[in-house]
DNA sequence: CTGTTAGCGCATTCAC
DNA sequence: GTGAATGCGCTAACAG
């Protein structure tokens, strides 16, 4: 019995005669380890837990696939929990995870509270936030620097002459998409020393419709903005197709911008102009990272565990010169 | 020991005032059960195994929505395998699944040969396929008629006045998208009395790019089509934008149908006619059936547990009277 | 209603 | 290099 699991956990202490006996028996009785019983002996489950806002939502489910690859490469699984940002839900998966004694957990959310830090605390695995950071910066995570990517994106806009920019915000609360990108936005203007109007700002829920919406808002001001810096992809070709049905010509008339890149993006026409946020790579560094923590490779303090993925400006076709 | 599993189970054989007992030692001792030993004891894991082709497709990612709600609903948790309908990697996950012990498995891949029924046999949990079925129709699946879809999609057009119908196919190797919506357009077009020209039927790999493609070798026809059918709603986007950039009008000159209905399919200009395949009720469906057949609730025989949920045509504007 | 007992299927000592 | 014993943390009889 033993000796079954030395050859089953490829211990070298077996002889190659021994080996080949046991696979054979193995084949021959159809026998297939169970690996609940094993986890309960070793202790290791080789499963690591991912908790999601919306595996639906394209931009998540980029960055799962790229938690899963990794995952995978180092033969893990993940148990994947949907929570919708709320936190109440979030903290009921985080200890139902825990429970199932996950090796690590890997957590996409909206805001982090104290009492995510505190069941994070409760856990003796570690976690790494994907594409979200703690205030305090207390826990591994991976992201991009929200802020200086929208400010990448309004600078540009800046630079091709635009002054009066409208923005579509995400929720303030939100830390990461909304009050960071807002942030952003703040930041180039002010720089530019263009006085940030009230009236040039509305909040949307990162939906496409939410941008359809906002943007007829827009055209009703004077002066009408000549560009529009939305806080992401779906909000922005909401904004174009507002603007197209309305006889507005894009960029022609009205630039419009944003932060994702997701695949439609360049599915729509004119093409976005957008900050590509590397979803993907979000995903595999976070998942990557876990394995090290994990294995304990890294000395690091968890301050140090704190990695910001570059982004970058993506030239379409959305933004012209005023 | 036993009082306390007791009363984390609720089982109801215990006396309020132990009960109470009970849970406040939980809380001061901040104990959390194991789930594995749980499972190890009881041999029920409550998580089920999915493998999926590609979460970050958004069709299947909007099936594993549909999954993990109704699997949440019945206190199960997900394990999420990308398997990209490669018959090694699907084989391969199966049996790691099964190694975790999963109380079920939901399938969604590519052909579904003799090895994957072979896998399913040494199963001796329940099994259902999500939007494919196999052809002996002998595993449980909720699926939608792709046939019937695609003759339904190529019915409209015809009825529209159109007879020059092109089609971008998927592989025919592909049974439920690739062959069986190839089948449908056949059979509408032979119904109507128009012979099927091999020139009119390019296959793509449902991605934009390949839409894109075929549709540009379509447009050095002679007689150039007046119709496309798309076998997938991505490949639809691609043509509407091949025709566009060569100044053909949609749907004025050229019309662009397809199945599918994903998100985007509203969110492109001119919106996309197509039939919409319920994604997440296939999803939720699939889960409810397994979870039965997890509870042997069902008496019914695998012939009989082959459901399949209603398509749907939606007019939108990419479709015009010849 | 509550406590005792015996596994669940493995990994991990420890002997040999 | 191999086998025998112990226990991982829990559930499921069973007895009281």
């Amino acid at each position: 019995m033993a000796t079954v699991s030395r050859v089953v956990n490829n211990n070298p202490n077996v002889k190659p005669q021994t080996r080949k006996k046991v696979f054979e028996a193995i084949e021959r009785l159809g026998y297939r380890p169970n690996a609940v019983a094993r986890g309960l002996a070793s202790k290791k489950t080789t499963t690591v837990g991912v908790v999601i806002p919306d595996i639906s939502n394209s931009i998540f489910s980029e960055v799962a696939r790229g938690i899963e690859d990794i995952a995978n490469m180092y033969h893990y699984n993940i148990i994947l929990c949907n929570a919708d940002k709320k936190k109440e839900k979030e903290i009921r998966v985080i200890n139902t995870l825990l429970e199932k004694q996950v090796d690590g957990l890997l957590f996409m959310g909206g805001v982090i509270t104290d009492e995510h830090i505190q069941a994070f605390k409760t856990s003796s695995v570690p976690v790494v936030l994907c594409a979200t950071a703690d205030e305090q910066r207390k826990i591994p995570s991976v992201d991009i620097d929200h802020e200086q990517a929208a400010y990448d994106a309004v600078v540009h806009l800046i630079n091709q002459g635009h002054r009066d920019i409208a923005m579509i915000s995400g929720h303030l609360q939100d830390p990461a998409n909304g009050y960071a990108r807002y942030q952003g936005y703040k930041k180039a203007l002010e720089e530019a020393g263009i006085p940030v109007r009230d009236e040039y700002v509305r909040v949307g829920n990162y939906r496409y419709e939410s941008g359809l919406e906002v943007t007829k808002y827009f055209l009703t001001l004077d002066p009408k903005p000549s560009a529009i810096f939305a806080a992401n992809d779906e909000m922005a070709i909401g904004a174009i197709h507002t603007l197209q049905d309305q006889q507005v010509k894009v960029p022609d008339d009205v630039s419009v911008i944003s932060v994702d890149n997701i695949r439609m993006a360049s599915m729509v026409r004119p093409q976005l102009t957008t900050v590509a946020q590397p979803m993907y790579d979000i995903g595999a560094v976070a998942m990557r990272l876990l394995t090290k923590l994990m294995n304990k490779e890294t000395k690091d303090s968890p301050e140090l565990a704190q990695v910001v993925l570059p982004h970058e400006l993506i030239h379409r076709n959305s933004v012209a010169h005023r």
